[in-house]
DNA sequence: AATTTATTTGCAATCGATTGCAGGTAAGGT
DNA sequence: ACCTTACCTGCAATCGATTGCAAATAAATT
């Protein structure tokens, strides 16, 4: 109704005969302020409604206790923790979080990069989307001392907290594994290359296929964006090599899953004839059929070390701070498409 | 040059020997500054390193340009959808959205709710939780005379606009369809009568009960909260049953995952001897073996109307506004879960 | 009683952009 | 020349909370 008439520290400080000053350290339980005094203007606020604008203070601060969230995408359940152990942490501390998504969309990344400058948020968390190779809208917040902290897809180019999980050792047991139930000539659809985190897969597919005994074979990689379509492609093109795969690792679980199907489709046996294994445990490789192989992510850890990581250096903004690349561990969570009989 | 910090429009003024009035209209694009003067201010401000002050702007003016979005789970698909629907027309308009997720828990949605209203939210656009019946935390956005649009699940005790998917036709049309490929004894697994949607999807099946002229049995529905565990537990219920369903709808895909799971281990055909339908075509239904018949809801255009609607009573807050209830179309995917061999 | 110390509170400037109203200028009309 | 009108620009108040510094009061010490 009465929207006109929201109450301030003045009314408040008016009303009990003292001065804003005290009000405002009062409710803000300023220590200097006594136990009596403040009880009082605590009730008295509460009687008459106060609510305190946050703008205001915000503008007077020059805070937002805003901390801004760029992935690729809310949906993927790997971003989903992440953000889960982020609001977890950022709500026990007195945080509002924004989350946007990027859709994987270099342009889309860069507009939410400056609209959360704008709307000065306090600091960043983010994954960067795939097509990203050029990092001058993220420039923007070291610019201005305000903190970032990668996960996942990091970059090199920015000094700052990065949390990764453990790409390369995920990799190399998943490949291992593979190794280990008599594959041969085990394939690898991975990622695009400037992503640290599929470099790494691809590392560690490579040490182990060399620590397994195993031949590498330019042939049997191939690297793509990932998605559905161009995984049947990839697929398609490895059967039709001369000498053909018995398993596939790949660097997601939705190309492993249309790998799958496609091989289900074109008459091969899962995990027979080829046995395939998938990264990130998205919540349907279980429920599909067969139940996909795969490497775990601990997002919501990396969410929560992310937090509170960012949350220190927004409250320590003067002191110098040594940036960490914490590796987050990873592990194989192995199911039908590659438990071969031996 | 006093600007080791932020350039402000009042150093510009005084750069160009004008008002900061002047200044400020300027780069708002008032038409009553000249183009001569506008350009010569723009350049100058970005000459200087101008970057405005949103805060600034926020308290003064008493709009944040923000819309808060509080939904149940970001990763499901539905509530992904419907959040790029808000993005795409938010951000066309200028407006920037927080998104937070309740987790289906009022205390959670409880704490967004407040945090939005400290922060000063334009608006809000809402699917409450599963748990929710109180709607006091809501309330306070309509007493600031704050706008909310409802989306998929609404509440009756607040006057707002709410938009809905035809929940009704939805189950209608999945349970004549069982019915069609011959089953007589078509179960329901509904969710909590709470919530408008359930209420309605299991009045959709009963209506498709009695036109195709099958009678309708207490025994045959049973109300959860629709997770993977209560999903098996209510199947157990069923298979227990004197006479055993032939047919069972879901009033989501989870449950439908989960229930067609635990038919096939214990031996059951599906659709043969049971045939199953879910509900929103969550992206694993497709994937799955076999894959789930399942109805789809229009998130992204229930996105994008929530967030006109939202926004349009934002630009427009002394208007007496109409409250309208908007209902989406739904449409069945039939796919091998129910697709019988007749 | 005088002085020091500790404890509370108030003053007043500030943060930067916005905007109603008044004042100024140039162009057009008589 | 004088007066309107239309068009630009400036003045100055304002939004509400915060905070460094000074001052007032109370308590403790000599």
């Amino acid at each position: 109704m009465s929207d006109r008439l929201e109450t301030t520290i003045h009314d408040i400080a008016k009303k009990l005969n003292i001065s804003a000053s005290t009000v405002s350290r009062a409710l803000k339980n300023n220590p200097v302020i006594s136990e009596a005094t403040r009880k009082l203007i605590n009730k008295t606020a509460e009687e008459m409604g106060y609510r305190p604008n946050t703008l205001a203070a915000n503008f007077r601060t020059k805070r937002t206790n805003t901390i801004g969230v760029i992935v690729p995408l809310i949906h993927r359940h790997f971003f989903s923790s992440v953000i889960s152990g982020i609001e977890e942490v950022a709500y026990k501390k007195g945080f509002t979080v924004t989350i946007s998504q990027s859709n994987d969309l270099l342009e889309k990344e860069s507009k939410i990069a400056q609209t959360l400058f704008a709307n000065r948020v306090d600091g960043v968390i983010i994954s960067i989307a795939m097509e990203t190779t050029n990092f001058d809208h993220l420039q923007l917040f070291p610019a201005k001392n305000i903190p970032i902290v990668f996960f996942d897809r990091v970059v090199d180019e920015i000094d700052a907290h990065k949390i990764v999980v453990d790409d390369f050792g995920g990799a190399y047991r998943a490949t291992r594994h593979l190794a280990e139930m008599g594959s041969k000539r085990i394939a690898h659809i991975g990622g695009p290359m400037n992503l640290n985190i599929y470099k790494n897969r691809q590392a560690g597919y490579l040490k182990a296929l060399a620590d397994s005994g195993l031949p590498t074979d330019e042939m049997l990689v191939i690297n793509n964006n990932l998605t559905r379509e161009q995984g049947i492609e990839a697929v398609q093109k490895l059967l039709n090599l001369p000498e053909k795969p018995d398993a596939i690792f790949c660097a997601n679980d939705t190309t492993a899953q249309s790998v799958i199907f496609h091989l289900i489709k074109t008459g091969y046996k899962v995990p027979d004839d080829i046995a395939v294994v998938g990264f990130s445990n998205e919540p349907f490789s279980e429920m599909v059929t067969p139940s996909i192989s795969t490497v775990r992510q601990p997002g919501f850890l990396i969410g929560i070390k992310s937090a509170d990581l960012l949350i220190e250096q927004i409250l320590n903004k003067q002191k110098e701070i040594e940036f960490q690349t914490i590796v987050m561990p990873t592990d194989l969570i192995i199911r039908e498409s590659s438990a071969r009989q031996k």
